[in-house]
This record gives structure tokens, C-alpha cells and sequence, in this order.
DNA sequence: CTGAATCCACGTCGATACTG
DNA sequence: CAGTATCGACGTGGATTCAG
């Protein structure tokens, strides 16, 4: 989890960017608030395009952030869920906000 | 209350991304919004972290992307403004939530 | 199944110098 | 003042392999 003196970078909007800048963290993020619990595997495949290191990765770091909670459960195969914390919970409005705007502006531009 | 989920098209997180997952995209919208409009040399005080370099980049595809307006005045020196656009402004939610949850988060720290 | 580790090509970015 | 051009260091991310 981030030190309050890592947090605080003088502007709002980059505060939250600090967990949600990597490259596909919001839509990770958008999945798990649509379907509250995800595996590994599920994400995977909402996400073809995203290669499994770099999957890995960011969930990894969201974890760290404190934003997702991950559960391992010793099964063989491993069996892993995400969803997310009350941290995480929290920026629900600003998933909410970029998942409205995509869907109306979008075909706008291109 | 209207879900994000009710006009789901693939990704409608991901389309937005397109636009504004720039490493400071965000944050320039954000301190243009607050200002309306702001020179280059204004936003290069705003944000002395980044460099011109980056900045002319990010502005320039803001420009391409039809988010924002570009005017140049060919005086001498030369003086440019950038403003946002009808389809800019109309991300103003999007960031207004990344402010709010970046305000909020900062008190909840502090 | 869920990752971590390694290698390596590729892109990004800062610094500097330059232009109109 | 507002950029662009160039270069080199650095990071990112894909492919592959390995492990629990």
C-alpha cells in the first residue's frame, strides 16, 4: 500500500492516477466491478489482448495498492479470485464515469 | 439509477482509455478545465515534472484526438492557447471523478 | 491453473540543441 | 515563446520456459 508521502502529488487527478495509470488497470477494474468476483483465467479471457505476464503484473499491483483482494485456494489446480477492496470500491464513480463517456462519445470520433 | 453495465458494447473502459490513458493527459485536462484556457509556458509551470518534450507530445495528440483547441497567434514572441473542445468538455465528469476521489483519498490519509 | 523468471526487441522519455 | 530534431539511457511488454 502507498505511503501517504507517495501519495500526495499536489494535483487530484494525479493522485488517483497513481493506481489506475497503468495501461489496462481500468479495465481490469471495470470487469471486476461488472462481474465482483474474477479468476485468473476469466480475466484472461475478457482480456485477449493483454498478455498473461503483463495481466499478472498489474493485478499484482493494484493488489499492492490495496485496491484489489486476492484469494488463493490451495486446490490442485490453484484456483485464485480478485475482487475488489473497499479501496478499490471507492473508485467506483470514476470506472462508472469512463465507462459512460466511452459508450456514448466513442463512435463521436472515429 | 442507470448502471454503466445497461449499453455494454465490448469495453465502453477501454474506448475511453484511448483518449486519455496518455501518461498526462488527465492531468492537463484537468488544470485546463479549472483555467478554461492556458498557454503552453502556463501549463509547463503547472506541471514542471514533465517535460517539454512530453508536454508538446501530449498536446499534440489531445489536438489530433479532437479533445482539444489549439489557436496560435503569430505574434512575436509567438502565443499559443489550448482550450478543450465541445467533445473535450464533455469529459469534464470523468475527471471531475478522478479529482474527487484523488481530494477524498488525500483527507482519508491525512 | 496461476503465476514467476528470463531474454530481447521495441518504444518511451529526458537532455540538449536548434528553428521560426 | 513554442515548439522540433536528435541521441542515448531506460523501461515496457511479448514469447517462452519453468514451477508450485
Amino acid at each position: 500500500m502507498k505511503e501517504i508521502y507517495d501519495c500526495d502529488l499536489g494535483c487530484p487527478v494525479q493522485n488517483t492516477l497513481q493506481f489506475i495509470s497503468g495501461k489496462w488497470k481500468s479495465v481490469i477494474l471495470y470487469h471486476i466491478f461488472k462481474n465482483d468476483v474474477l479468476r485468473f483465467s476469466e480475466l484472461q479471457a475478457k482480456l485477449p489482448y493483454v498478455s498473461k505476464r503483463m495481466l499478472a503484473k498489474q493485478l499484482s499491483e493494484l493488489e499492492a495498492d490495496g485496491i484489489l483482494d486476492k484469494r488463493v485456494y490451495p486446490v490442485i489446480p490453484v484456483k485464485t479470485e480478485y475482487r475488489v477492496t473497499k479501496l478499490g470500491s471507492s473508485l467506483y464513480p470514476v470506472i462508472e464515469a469512463m465507462a459512460i463517456w466511452g459508450t456514448h462519445y466513442t463512435q463521436m470520433v472515429k
